[in-house]
RNA sequence: AGGCACGUAGCUCAGGGGGAGAGCGCUACCCUGACACGGUAGAGGUCACGAGUUCAAAUCUCGUCGUGCCUACCA
């Protein structure tokens, strides 16, 4: 027999190489288009192409790839999509970064030219990212990898585009969007992040026009006064009823403008009174639409004030307001400042403060679209798990505004519009127009701008499945089995989908929606590059194994919880791969000419360990089938490591070890036995219960299970096409589970007993056990090799009550009473401590107890089974009290007559 | 401002109306022929606070405090 079939310690790095490869050269991540078996799909969330793998993604991709593997094993027909997003703007940044230090820009290189080098960057750069999920293990259909640039794609792109025009779904208009004065571009509201800002309101006198006072407004930013066109107050103001018709001058540009009123105005806020900027706020907008006031534009795109502001013009808007305030000041018309706290939107890229902005764009008009991907959610047609991001999805969904499509950037799908020039006629169209429809003219210009990235990402679970074709791909795989994604893109992007792909597929897009939780750091903060906090998956894997690294992601995964990780944490579950593996060395060392086939299960006769062992793995498979089917990742995963370690290593392997090494135990006359080899039952229990362990673990822990697996007698092939273990209810042995559960509590009542009185590891001692239950003596006595066995003894007496036996440390299990003999070196004062501090421990059950049972309430209203329960539990309670303070007198009484005597001490 | 989570052992967290759990850390003893990335035993908790429902609350309800997050057009 070999010892040296696996190393030592698990070494991970070469083993997740060479397995990687092996399944993608095997093709044992291929989806089949047409086949006999249940379709499981699940699109990837495409990470940025300009991404590199971090925990999110890390965590995501190995929840998915769990599911992925454990379907297959299913026997579904298994497809995870995979693929890259275009990110527009981060892209087209990190592409101008690298053009800055050439010292050039995109302008001098032109629209065509810079896209060109765009693509470029991507073929060099941009496939990092998945190389780094296949070092995490993620078994994605890799030949069908997309990203949202590719043909096809794009020609979803415009399909859509094209259809919801001309179903009215999607306008052109001059509207205050948000505009990153840096990034060149239109956003839409959700990628504007507001944050709590410390600014001051300041209260500025806005003269009337015919001298006699003035009307004092409130604003957070003064240099949009420049662009005023009117005063509004509520027409329900009592204090302002005099200035109906009215006019005032405009401070620094002395410009005459109308008070108007207006519903929407807040009497109760600064003084009522609201100064109005239709070109740079979104409400003053509206107001302005309806009091049809002119919108000024004061600031221009690059965040300077343009040529309409002025003496100002050419200031930056934030130099503008401290220049606009002083000149206030020195004009006596600043009333006064107050510190004021209110939230400032930033672009989500670049983190400039965001400028509302009139100008033409492009929007989806969503809410006839949201009210279909409201009702799905409603009738179950896809479940949102964990169903509390339900509410959350309703909340956004009933309250939501239409969506600026348009960028002003260039790396993007461009909007497929063209403009007259002749006529001004608006073209939408899938190809570009030879002539205008209109007037037949043929100078034709196209949209600049292009479309939002979430656009397309929008499409992603059919245009990666060749749609607008009518594919076999589709009709196989769509609707996806479920879509596994964080909550941070809940409104971005699965919100966007379910609209629609209900829309276009008259489907939803996936039948459940699985939310898992962010990983933060160790103190719970989110990771970040500016933090410094973030850990490297990369490094991670490296260091750890990827398998320790996915079991931790696993074991963490709580729903609705978020994942604080530190290295500890996975450090710690190294060691359980470790476990296995090693569990799985010791195994094989006793399997190496293990024959499966030969020793026939008719032959077997399975021992009380092989009973309760294949029992125990029968309720494993059905908790971990369970968790993976409720998303419940923690799980299945404790319960795998539950088992694993503290059941089979713990207690089966230590359990069969004489069988194994065939070695010699003490009988209960003193006579040496010698255990027959027949051990080719136990090593048959041993070789399954290892094949199934390691089939229910490789979803979780791919690597190290198929290395093993190779390893293992009798297997052939991958443990990618094994199958995943099923329930049987033969296995189920409630009278085996049982009987071990007696044998462990007198077991580990002996090593109590040992442990506490510092019996050396190495010293056996002699055990009693008395008990009035027939049966359980029965039990004891055929089985006293494991008790032997595992708590060191020489010998185990088992016998009726009777006398205690002398010089005795005492414990008691059940009706059970353990005498653990320890002559010589039992310290009297020792024993009663360690008896004082049992009873104390069941005087306080008994209080408990007792006060329920003295309840008469409880007694005529609790179940009866639970009022028999509790009774039952008293009698166990008070019967081992009795016995414990009937050792402690006797323990007394000897210590107290040895009082003088030195008794020597094990230390 | 509104909404949603969460306060359980030193730390990180499971659990979720009738016996307080795990991992890590800690203490003691052990290199026993798979594993010291190990073994055995042990210490440690008014389950945030206050009320309510109930025979019974860590668990359900309400409130308070604290901590996160999300959504908000009141300048």
């Amino acid at each position: 027999m070999s010892s040296h079939l696996l190393r030592k310690g698990y070494e991970s790095g070469e083993v997740e190489r060479r397995w990687y490869a092996y399944w993608e050269k095997e093709g044992l991540f291929a989806a089949e288009d047409v086949s006999d078996k249940k379709p499981f799909s699940i699109v990837i969330p495409p990470p940025n192409v300009t991404g590199v793998l971090h925990m999110g993604h890390a965590h995501n991709n190995t929840l998915q790839d769990i599911l992925c593997r454990y379907r297959r094993m299913r026997g579904d027909n298994v497809l995870w999509m995979p693929g890259t997003d275009h990110a527009g703007i981060a892209t087209q940044n990190v592409v101008e970064k690298v053009l800055a230090k050439e010292g050039k820009d995109r302008h001098s290189l032109g629209r065509e030219e810079f896209i060109k080098r765009v693509w470029q960057w991507r073929e060099e750069y941009g496939g990092l990212i998945i190389k780094q999920l296949k070092r995490l293990g993620a078994s994605c259909d890799w030949d069908r990898e997309r990203f949202t640039m590719d043909e096809g794609l794009s020609e979803a792109v415009r399909t859509v585009f094209v259809q919801l025009y001309q179903q009215g779904l999607i306008y052109r208009g001059h509207y205050i969007i948000n505009w990153c004065p840096r990034c060149q571009t239109a956003l839409s509201d959700l990628e504007v992040e507001h944050e709590d800002h410390n600014g001051h309101l300041y209260y500025v006198r806005y003269p009337l026009e015919d001298g006699k006072g003035g009307i004092i407004v409130a604003t957070t930013r003064p240099e949009t006064m420049l662009g005023d066109t009117a005063v509004a107050v509520n027409p329900n103001d009592e204090r302002y009823q005099a200035l109906k018709g009215k006019a005032v001058i405009l401070p620094l540009m002395n410009r005459r403008i109308p008070i108007i009123f207006d519903e929407y105005v807040d009497m109760k806020f600064g003084t009522g009174a609201l100064k109005i900027t239709p070109a740079h706020d979104p409400h003053d907008f509206d107001i302005g639409q309806r009091h049809d006031l002119d919108a000024i534009k004061v600031i221009g795109s690059d965040g300077r004030m343009n040529e309409q502001a002025g003496r100002f013009q050419g200031k930056d808007r934030f130099e503008c307001r401290e220049a606009v305030v002083e000149a206030l000041r020195e004009e006596g018309l600043l009333e006064k400042v107050e510190p004021y706290q209110h939230s400032v939107g930033h672009c989500y890229r670049c983190r400039t403060t965001v400028e509302p902005y009139l100008s033409q764009q492009w929007f989806v008009k969503v809410k006839p679209l949201a009210e279909k991907a409201i009702a799905a959610v409603q009738t179950g047609a896809t479940r949102i798990i964990p169903d509390t991001w339900t509410k959350t999805y309703f909340e956004w969904m009933n309250n939501i505004k239409d969506w600026c499509i348009s960028r002003q950037i260039w790396w993007g799908h461009r909007i497929p519009a063209w403009t007259c020039e002749t006529c001004g006629e608006l073209i939408v169209a899938m190809e570009p127009p030879t002539a205008c429809p209109a007037c037949k003219g043929s100078t034709l210009v196209q949209e600049t701008d292009v479309l939002d990235t979430w656009f397309s990402s929008a499409l992603w679970p059919f245009s990666t499945m060749g749609w607008p074709d009518d594919t076999q791909t589709l009709k196989t795989f769509y609707p996806t089995s479920v879509l596994v994604t964080g909550f941070d893109i809940l409104f971005f992007w699965v919100a966007r989908m379910m609209m629609m792909g209900l829309h276009f597929m008259k489907e939803v897009p996936f039948r459940d929606v699985y939310i898992h939780a962010l990983v933060r750091d160790a103190d719970g903060k989110k990771m970040s590059k500016s933090k410094g906090n973030v850990i490297d998956p990369l490094y991670v894997i490296d260091a750890f194994g990827a398998d320790a690294f996915r079991f931790t992601l696993a074991a963490l995964a709580a729903q609705g919880r978020d994942i604080k990780l530190s290295e500890d944490r996975i450090e710690g579950y190294r060691h359980f791969i470790n476990k296995l593996w090693n569990a799985a060395r010791f195994s094989l060392m006793h399997l190496s000419d293990f024959q499966p086939d030969v020793s026939t299960q008719d032959a077997r006769q399975l021992s009380l360990a092989d009973r309760w062992i294949l029992s125990r793995l029968n309720g494993v498979v059905e908790m971990v089938t369970k968790g993976l089917d409720e998303y419940k990742f923690n799980e299945a995963a404790m319960t795998l490591y539950q088992f694993v370690w503290h059941e089979f290593c713990d207690w089966y392997l230590e359990i069969i070890k004489p069988v194994l090494y065939g070695s010699t135990v003490s009988s209960r006359d003193g006579s040496e036995v010698s255990k027959p080899a027949h051990n080719e039952t136990t090593r048959f229990v041993l070789w399954s219960v290892l094949n199934e362990v390691l089939r229910l673990l490789h979803p979780f822990i791919p690597f190290v299970t198929e290395e093993i697996w190779n390893k293992l007698p009798g297997t052939e092939g991958s443990i990618m096409k094994a199958e995943f273990p099923a329930v049987t209810q033969e296995r189920h042995d409630p009278e085996a589970e049982a009987i071990m559960n007696l044998l462990m509590g007198i077991t580990g009542g002996i090593r109590n007993i040992r442990g506490e009185m510092n019996v050396p590891p190495s010293m056996r001692v002699t055990a009693t056990v008395q008990s009035a239950d027939r049966e359980a003596r029965e039990i004891l006595e055929a089985h006293q090799d494991i008790v032997i066995n595992l708590a060191r003894l020489e010998t185990l007496n088992v016998t009726p009550p009777g006398k205690r036996p002398p010089s005795c440390a005492t414990s008691v299990f059940g009706n059970s009473t353990i005498f653990v003999s320890l002559k010589d070196i039992i310290d009297f004062k020792a024993e009663q401590a360690r008896l004082n501090k049992e009873i104390g421990k069941i005087i306080k059950e008994l209080e408990g107890v007792g006060k329920k049972l003295s309840n008469e309430d409880f007694l005529t209203k609790a179940p009866q089974a639970v009022v028999e329960g509790v009774r039952a539990k008293q009698e166990r309670l008070v019967e081992k009290k009795n016995k414990l303070e009937g050792q402690l007198r006797t323990v007394s009484q000897l210590a107290g007559e040895l009082e003088w005597t030195k008794v020597p001490r094990m230390n």
